[in-house]
DNA sequence: TAGACTGTTCGATGACAACCGAACACTAGT
DNA sequence: ACTAGTGTTCGGTTGTCATCGAACAGTCTA
């Protein structure tokens, strides 16, 4: 234990922007990439945090994998939650389908 | 009267896409733009037809405009007719809906 | 504590899209 | 024919985003 706080600091770092309040261009433009849409529907076809970031098969290095979770958790597309070394992964379907009725959905349930 | 074919020179130009065959990809990049988006707002609460490239309301000028109103062609978001020296737009909703179903609503039916 | 593993941050690069002014093409009216 | 109006095309600029390697920061196990 190093600390009495609420989590690490690294845990303490990751912040999550609820979807009611993300900008509809902020939204589009998330979901305006590939890579991400591969995310996405990845985690809609798994169970929530049954996934961690390195275990998606993805065409491009760490760096910017890591990147795409960042864009998608300012999108309010996607909830993280620290296990261990590992960063769990969860679709807010939710919460995001409430603030944009139908875009998710429009959008993987699809092939490209 | 110039030609004995279909059209003038002018409206032979101009190639439209189903949307059927528009790559979803294509679709996402054509309404992640806020100016786009206005076109297509207006044209939903418009009678088809009944609006000329000119008569939007549009933060740019001319030559972007006439860009705009390509890429939302290409996309398959729009059809486009020359009426003399205008050329009059209708938002192909049914046909995009029908290989998209929900994102349109979900794209324009909301204050950005 | 050393090493393996997971993920983030930094700095730089390349590609691409939005944008503009200017020139051009077409149409309609005078 | 001239002029005005509408829209496209061209060349160039600018800003932004996806991408990478390298360095760094935690976490776990031996």
């Amino acid at each position: 234990m190093v600390s009495a706080g609420e989590g690490s600091a690294r845990a303490r770092s990751l912040s999550h922007v609820a979807p009611a309040d993300v900008p509809l261009q902020t939204a589009l433009e998330a979901l305006a990439d590939p890579v991400r849409r591969t995310i996405l529907r990845d985690l809609a076809t798994h169970d929530d945090w049954s996934r961690a970031c390195g275990t998606f098969d993805l065409p491009v290095t760490k760096a910017t994998r890591s990147h795409h979770f960042a864009v998608l958790r300012a999108a309010g597309l996607i909830e993280q939650r620290d296990e261990g070394a590992r960063r769990l992964n969860r679709l807010r379907r939710p919460e995001f389908d409430a603030a944009f009725p139908g875009l998710l959905a429009a959008t993987i349930d699809r092939a490209d």
